[in-house]
DNA sequence: TCTCGGGTGTAATCAACATTACACTTGCTG
DNA sequence: CAGCAAGTGTAATGTTGATTACACCCGAGA
């Protein structure tokens, strides 16, 4: 804590000594909580995979919900940085709406991201600031990008649009219905780029058009792309 | 009052002693499961407000992990049960959807419910098992339910369809979304009778239309109903 | 070189439980 | 009423793991 905020206010410092342990605390730490849960994984194994003492462990961050926490919030802020959407501003919605939905499925489906949920959801009553701040953090930045964008696809004319932030919630949590929340349950489901974009595809279309489509006069005309 | 609960329900089922003690360790294990967690949660305090003594317990159930279990399987027998979808085989699509829409979304918010998830999406490392059993019986049921709908109303004409499960899932999930999924990471959601309301028919709006809606030619023609 | 502050290893502490053991009651059933 | 099968209370037993204490070590500045 104390060495952390001197750190920050030294600008740019090249990982001193005391980084790197806190690092490989980090790294050791990510990985027995994910493998173990929080209440079964041990400080020691931490330790033990991390090298150096136990006592610095706990002089660093003060004790396992410290840790945890600064684990949780380094790897949160990784995450969703990695999946920065670029949604170039003016793609065709479908084919924007195609891309985001790949790219979020697929980070969600990576094992870690799945197991990272699992810890949060199961720990929400036991800390629950952390799973609002990683709220905060990840999902609702998604949404907000991906609200923006349909905002702007809605003044090119392409869609209608009452409440952006509802359709863009509405619109991730199907991508995430047919593959993640199945995922989330069962270990062993494990799609690969195939089906998640089969999955997708069919999401998109559904988000589209809905399920009724054109149904009085289906001949008239088609959305650009097929 | 105990003679009178012996004899009331005797008439029905036998109900021994044993059966009583059970039913009341599996009601003071769910409270205690509940509100402290699996890992936090103690045997002597499940036996301290179920009343009886720890070996009895014991002899129930085997260990923690047995009553652990069998709390579980009453309790998403119960929930299932109760919320058995009755869908009129024949109402519109849009009255029904609302219908099986406000009853899933309702049932889910409850505390207990979500609380139920989050212990059972926490403990998918520890066991694999217990998770796909509750999809088997849980979700899976409404979504076969939901998907008998769907068809029969495509035969009514009043949909197009392809893949009736994958769209009972959307549908489901498309529900969860706006609140559930919020719900269960911010204890603080609690919406009432009117929010979950509004947020239905947005989804069966959504469901049934898409973004899009008879976008190139607004004047044709209506969907039966309104 | 001497000295100090973080680091390091190891070995205590200390509390919490799960799980068992044991000796004692009860409530039927014949 | 005897006897047994299940239930009860209480007190072990044993393990596990967070947290702390302690004695030692190494690298930078005086």
């Amino acid at each position: 804590m104390t060495a952390a905020q001197k750190k920050a206010s030294q600008v740019t410092e090249p990982l001193s000594r005391g980084d790197k342990r806190r690092a490989a605390f980090i790294a050791a730490a990510r990985q027995v909580f994910l493998e173990q849960g929080y209440e079964a994984a041990s400080m020691s194994e931490i330790v033990l995979r991390a090298g150096g003492s136990l006592s610095t462990l706990y002089s660093q961050f003060g004790d396992k919900q410290g840790l945890f926490i600064a684990m949780l919030d380094a790897r949160v802020r990784q995450i969703t940085e990695t999946m920065g959407v670029e949604l170039s501003a003016h793609t065709p919605v479908e084919e924007g709406l195609r891309r985001i939905g790949m790219q979020f499925t697929s980070k969600l489906l990576e094992p870690e991201a799945l197991e990272m949920y699992r810890l949060i959801v199961g720990l929400a009553r036991k800390f629950p600031e952390i799973p609002r701040e990683f709220q905060r953090r990840g999902p609702d930045k998604i949404r907000q990008a991906l609200a923006d964008y349909l905002i702007d696809r809605k003044e090119a004319g392409e869609i209608r649009l009452e409440d952006p932030y509802r359709a863009a919630t509405l619109f991730l949590e199907m991508t995430r219905s047919g593959l993640v929340s199945r995922a989330l349950l069962d270990e062993e489901v494990r799609p690969d780029a195939e089906e998640i974009r089969a999955s997708v595809n069919i999401v998109v279309d559904m988000f589209l058009h809905g399920i009724i489509r054109y149904q009085p006069d289906p001949g008239s005309e088609k959305t650009a792309k097929s």
